[in-house]
DNA sequence: TGTTAATTGACAGTATACTCACGATCTAGG
DNA sequence: CCTAGATCGTGAGTATACTGTCAATTAACA
């Protein structure tokens, strides 16, 4: 008996899975981020990650990655490049021995005063192609769909948790 | 004087960044397909690549690149896993000595047959939190998005390009 | 209080995803 | 025919992005 035939799959299939169609977008996004910002030699995670930490300073790294939605292995490589550059600085918490605070430089908000305006407008090409009201519809999807699928990925958003114990550490 | 002060940023407007929404998208959209896929020890781009190799056998990896919007130098490990798996098999170019064309073995085609439902199902899972008529409507302008900023990306989906040259090689 | 449980940062391991560069090979132009 | 340029696969190097595990430390509880 011959073995059953494959389903008839086609690639055009697979170019209209929603899959593909994300992880293509984010390709193109990570691009044009790194075309736009290519005289600062910062990654859209390093920027994100400078970005939390001008926002929370003396955050932790555990809690960084929550606030971001970022692995926290991967965030100790982050975080050791961010000091070579000498953008943050790690200052150990005198409370708790484990754990190793973050403050930007002032190189650190020197360069984001810079970069800010250069990463909006990497944000603003990523949508370039559609009409403006395409573009807000857009936007609005995919922020219900993130958040609706929140705890679907391994590392989910924790802004309001990270900053609860932070207001109760500090 | 002292040095200008940074905008006011708050991490909401990171979090409605298409950047961030793109690359938290794709996060969710890996892990889904892990979780329901992790019966078959086969990751979303391995996924991709065998669809490729089964839609268009004898394919090589330059072109395997193009089809599926690829970096060709990770591909190259990629297909070293499939074939380690046996999933595929690589045989040389009689006309072309640079060459090595890729098939799908019987495991690999099997595995295929196998993991087609699973994988669909995953998809469908990645949209589910939204309501049917704008899961319609973010996979339109999805489409159209990475369609308009094709260019955009270091390495453009060149479907038809790859396809032209199968037909003229072989 | 004393032992268990949880947390923190670090490390090893795997897999994308990109850069540039290199040798082998093929193709085109002269 | 023969050299210049293009192309193929590969490798090194960097940066995410995840899985584990581990020791040190802290917190919680019997």
């Amino acid at each position: 008996m011959p073995s059953k035939p494959l389903p008839p799959i086609t690639m055009d299939a697979v170019y209209a899975a929603p899959g593909y169609l994300f992880r293509r977008m984010q390709q193109i996004a990570v691009s044009i981020f790194m075309e736009e910002c290519k005289a600062f030699d910062l990654t859209p995670v390093q920027y994100a990650a400078l970005i939390a930490i001008h926002t929370h300073p003396g955050i932790d790294a555990t809690r960084l990655s929550a606030v971001i939605a970022f692995d926290r292995s991967t965030l100790g490589s982050v975080i050791e490049r961010l000091q070579a550059k000498d953008y943050i600085e790690r200052k150990p918490a005198p409370e708790d021995k484990r754990i190793k605070l973050l403050y930007l430089t002032k190189s650190g908000a020197a360069i984001l005063r810079e970069i800010i305006p250069v990463v909006e407008r990497a944000q603003a090409r990523m949508l370039e192609p559609l009409k403006p009201a395409d573009r807000k519809a857009l936007m609005g999807l995919l922020v219900q769909l993130v958040d609706l699928n929140n705890e679907a990925s391994r590392v989910p958003l924790r802004a309001e948790d990270a900053l609860e114990r932070l207001g109760k550490a500090g």
